[in-house]
DNA sequence: CGATTCTTTGAAAACAGTCAATCTGTGTGG
DNA sequence: CCACACAGATTGACTGTTTTCAAAGAATCG
């Protein structure tokens, strides 16, 4: 399982063979099936967590009892449980898995040992989580400025590797809309684009 | 201006004189009056800006020639140029300065020089960046979760000293909706108590 | 002042959400 | 192999919210 990450972190930097002896020594594998639980609601411990195989889901429970999907991970890429709200907030992060699979954990304390440790770790991690910052970003703006069906066209664009493996109502909530306007949004792609030229039509009339 | 800094500094880490030296000797003072751009659209430098004094924000111009306002930095936060989006799409981030203002800044690549120099100071930035990757996951789920007023609502408490310094059609755009409905969220009886401080706060003060 | 800039309001249209029913595919047990 | 349950996806009718367009009011600034 370990190679996975190896792997990874050779296309990410330059590592030699105490850096991966000291990295796996700190390292805690784990199995799941799925539809198990990484974290469950409550849970305090924080780690940070990388997907060698399968797939994993992020969420929480609304206040009104429905669940917002705040990021999907496949192999190759990290799933946070670090999200804190507000104190008086009613739920936290839930993490589980959609398919049978594989994660790497490290507690956060030897994490960032690894991090003042291994500097070609450090300068990975700080890339990482600049690259994470920009992707937050680019999700916002696609939720601000697209219409349902933009979102789900960038959403497939975007991680042509995932969005087969999840069901669609998964999709939905990830984008922010119910599964019916997602339906819809699929069905009948000639339509919105129809509209939006009629919409410039008539911009360019005045 | 540098002393804004070195006092934000300080409250986030312990530096000596030294690690202080060196910071300065690689920083470049700025100072914008009020619609000066920092950064226009298609400029490729890219920087690190730290606010002294004064409010910035950056946007984007989305397809449709709307403005999506991205972020605002007052005085202690920080501002990004850096956020890339696909091949083809049309437009980039544009910064600019909402009130008379001063920056600090650096080149990416004396900041990596920084980091990789001053152990607490590449403690601090990444504490920095994993902050302000929670400050945008809670974005996203406001938008998400919210509507027009509990989003206007949670605007107001996030950010008491930014709120009733810019217009307001801006943080319509920054929350996602059209100035139309921010007027008509602030409207409903329950949220104008907002609205009177502000309206006295200005009469007193400004 | 006048000229901007910003905010509010009204009415109509577009859009997404909700509820309920139906359809589809998949896997399980008899 | 079939019948069945079940999870997921779709569709229609309806409701509610937000956007858009247009106009008019405030506030601000030179």
């Amino acid at each position: 399982m370990f190679d996975v990450f190896e792997n990874y972190l050779n296309n990410h930097g330059i590592f030699d063979y105490e850096d991966f002896d000291l990295i796996r020594s700190v390292s805690f594998c784990k199995k799941l099936n799925k539809k198990d639980y990484l974290l469950r609601e409550g849970d305090i411990c924080r780690h940070k967590t990388f997907v060698c195989k399968g797939c994993l889901r992020s969420y929480r429970i609304d206040k009104d009892g429905t669940e917002s999907i705040l990021n999907f991970a496949i192999e190759r890429r990290w799933i946070n449980d670090d999200v804190n709200f507000q104190i008086g907030e009613p739920s936290s992060t839930i993490i589980d898995a959609l398919e049978d699979s594989e994660v790497i954990q490290w507690s956060n304390e030897n994490f960032r040992m690894l991090l003042a440790t291994i500097p070609s770790f450090n300068l990975f991690y700080r890339k990482h989580l600049e690259e994470s910052l920009n992707e937050k970003q680019r999700r916002i703006i696609s939720i601000l400025s697209n219409n349902a069906q933009e979102r789900y066209e960038e959403f497939i664009n975007n991680f042509p590797k995932l969005y087969n493996r999840i069901p669609l109502y998964m999709i939905a909530s990830y984008l922010g809309m119910s599964r019916e306007t997602l339906s819809r949004a699929r069905s009948i792609p000639q339509y919105t684009r129809y509209h939006h030229n009629r919409e410039s039509i008539l911009g360019a009339t005045y």
